[in-house]
DNA sequence: AAAGAAATTTAGACAAGACTAAAATATTTT
DNA sequence: AAAATATTTTAGTCTTGTCTAAATTTCTTT
């Protein structure tokens, strides 16, 4: 059995490589709210148990069991998300709050029994793919809506899930994974992106719009 | 924030005192599955934060404020039970076993969903009553089944949760809280007590028998 | 290429919660 | 009531995971 914590670490450096590739101390001293020395003292520990590979002074890196431990927690996470969503009706800016705690005391009958009420779903609440029970998780071609080229129909595909004010204001909005909307305009000098769904035209901040991932709608 | 040691000893706590009267080290320390010394050493921080009172060499006893935060972990507890069974189908002689882990992490939110989902019910899967958002919880008049006459009509209102193989031979014979059964004989020598419901006739070993409450069934 | 800044690691400490072994106190038996 | 036994507490240690402060190493700037 791992701890909490090792699950936690586990998690965030795979996520910390998917989003930038290199994953540093500092990078995720920061997303663990720890101070970089005992990230380093952790790291340590890591790379004892062969879950990860750690070069002085440069970054760290899964192995593949380590890869695989990340892969269940996430699973965990994004199933417990988009089953208090779907089974609970909790709002979908507060499930990943509730879904860090739930995601390390989910037993592996359990996650089957939510598995199959959800019907076995790709993507939880915020359009993240769920991991596999095997420990494979689909890729997805997207880019960033602050990225995204004017005048373009596209479909939002994923949000990220860390920030709940975001969150109810795209909801208010009605900006979901799967909902197309036309980009309008990207107003100059760090400006909003102004994008059109449902008839009406709304401004998302730069730095809200590289949270959004999309892609090109086909129609 | 109380760690869920904490949370574990004053449910254990209410738990002895509610079984037993008294609550002494060593009962907490078998019940805990932890040397009577870590006992000795949790019990005088309780007494600090005045969650307990403890006279050396005596028992334990709640304080109101412990008390009700066992209370409340112990709702959490048979909430979880019966969301468990009636939402994912979880079998009655598993849930005990999740629920210990999901009783430390479950949000006042989530609580009051669940509570909502299940229609406010009154007792767990086992028949144990859940205790009430506001600390209080119904009190029952009942006995063991190994205490009960010969020859009379009983209800069964509440089974011991922690035993799963006694659980499931119960489930076997459709014995749940709520089964009216009848007490046939009790077998000499500490020979079995014989029931029947649903007109067949089944043993009951002695030791089971004493955690298996019923109570004079009206008819 | 040297200086300064930033990132990383080392060293040492601390809190929580467990353990073992030994000492102290209670309880039971004779 | 003394001896034997059982229970409880003390004393000291260990592990996990954190911290701060100081020392290294790397990166950036000039």
């Amino acid at each position: 059995m791992l701890s909490q914590s090792i699950e936690d670490y586990l998690k965030v450096i795979y996520e910390v490589e998917s989003s930038e590739g290199k994953v540093s101390t500092s990078a995720l001293s920061e997303k663990l709210g720890v101070s970089p020395a005992s990230v380093t003292g952790m790291v340590k520990k890591l790379s004892e148990r062969k879950l990860i590979t750690h070069k002085r002074y440069q970054g760290v890196k899964l192995t593949p069991a380590g890869k695989k431990i990340a892969l269940e927690i996430i699973r965990h996470h994004r199933l417990v998300e988009l089953y208090l969503k779907e089974a609970l009706g909790v709002p979908w800016d507060q499930v990943h709050q509730e879904a860090e705690k739930w995601e390390h005391v989910l037993s592996e009958d359990l996650e089957d029994r939510i598995d199959k009420f959800l019907g076995y779903p790709v993507t939880d609440p915020h359009g993240s793919p769920i991991p596999r029970r095997d420990g494979t998780m689909i890729a997805r071609k997207c880019s960033a809506l602050v990225d995204a080229e004017p005048d373009t129909l596209v479909k939002v595909v994923e949000v990220s899930d860390h920030d709940p004010e975001l969150l109810r204001y795209l909801g208010g909005i009605g900006l979901y994974p799967e909902t197309e909307m036309t980009v309008v305009s990207k107003q100059p000098f760090q400006g909003p992106i102004i994008v059109e769904l449902t008839g009406k035209e709304y401004p998302i901040g730069r730095n809200a719009a590289k949270y959004i991932m999309v892609e090109k709608a086909k129609n």
